[in-house]
DNA sequence: GCCAGTCAAGTCCCG
DNA sequence: CGGGACTTGACTGGC
């Protein structure tokens, strides 16, 4: 018997005007004659994403929903080098706080996927050193709303810089560089173009780092791989860890377009991962990546209990198998 | 209101 | 070696 819990990413496509995303760039910010005012109105954007934020999650409860994916851009340029001065986490204390509560009284599994500019394996140090920075922003994002920060981020691998056996040895090197408090929170996923899920596997067994697998990655860049040779590896990633399982679930667009993300989930596609993890495992938390957003969730929540039977547990909640 | 062009960051790919 | 594509939501400016 294994539970289903369905979660999305970062913003809703049904409750309006609640962006947590919202931005100014380093342009119009430089743009503002006087500093402190540019600032003043940075904090502002922060404070309305981390409000909108909290929308979410009270939106997410009232829909059954346990399992989301914060916005990586909740503060913009926080981590600028012409704004290096700006205490950005000082005006954030009561936004957090009132998500902290929120979180505190709820059973909602929250988590970051921090963009492609973070790299854990570049072997330049400033590039290496601003992932760090980047990381160390989220943590205390976490940290402020009151959350266990282990296994709460996830990345891919990084580049391949030509040569994937020397970039997994670079992410080996630079791993043991960067502070176990960053270490502990990280999550690493199989990626669709460079490292599949053997490779990814390597690492996290390696250095015991949770395998979150992907499995439209795995199908637009699978290597040599069958996945289901490798799914009790990526189960054992997870032995030490205090969450269940993460995996992610995303259809691709077309066949022209196979990497990018369709509208919603296809259920037959998802139907066939599920059964080929079948009884391995007690409960599996898998991460919507549609465009659709909340409403793929949705009618992908319909379609499991319309055309597959599978036993319903809550609105985004079932089960497989007895 | 709508459309096209732009935006902090890195890597990849093509000419 | 250099410049554009990639991918993305948000925003600006022009109509």
């Amino acid at each position: 018997m294994t539970i289903i819990k369905l979660g999305y990413v970062a913003m809703s496509m049904e409750l309006k005007n609640a962006s947590p995303s919202k931005t100014m760039t380093f342009r119009q910010f430089s743009q503002i004659p006087d500093r402190e005012a540019a600032i003043r109105k940075l904090e502002r954007i922060a404070v309305s994403n981390l409000h909108n934020c909290l929308r979410l999650l009270r939106h997410n409860k009232a829909n059954g929903i346990e399992f989301f994916r914060l916005s990586s851009k909740l503060i913009p340029l926080a981590n600028h080098d012409e704004l290096s001065d700006w205490d950005y986490m000082a005006p954030l204390r009561e936004s957090l706080q009132e998500i902290k509560s929120f979180l505190k009284e709820s059973q909602m599994r929250v988590d970051f996927h921090p963009d492609h500019f973070v790299l854990l394996n570049a072997a330049k140090t400033d590039i290496l050193q601003v992932s760090v920075k980047t990381l160390a922003l989220h943590r205390r994002l976490l940290a402020g709303m009151g959350i266990d920060t282990t296994h709460r981020c996830v990345l891919h691998v990084g580049g391949a810089y030509e040569n994937k056996e020397k970039a997994l040895e670079q992410f080996i090197e630079n791993w043991g560089r960067i502070p176990l408090a960053i270490q502990k929170m990280m999550m690493l996923e199989n990626d669709d173009k460079s490292f599949t899920m053997n490779d990814t596997l390597y690492l996290c067994e390696k250095l015991g780092i949770p395998h979150v697998f992907d499995y439209h990655h795995h199908l637009a860049n699978p290597g040599e791989e069958d996945w289901k040779e490798h799914w009790q590896r990526t189960i054992a990633t997870w032995e030490q860890s205090p969450l269940p399982v993460k995996m992610h679930i995303s259809s691709p667009r077309c066949t022209d377009n196979y990497r990018a993300h369709a509208d919603y989930i296809d259920p037959a596609m998802f139907m066939e991962f599920l059964h080929g993890i079948k009884g391995s495992l007690p409960e599996v938390h898998c991460m919507i990546e549609a465009k659709q957003k909340d409403l793929a969730l949705f009618k992908l929540a319909e379609d499991l209990s319309t055309e597959t039977g599978m036993e319903r547990l809550g609105p985004a909640t079932f089960r497989i198998g007895r």
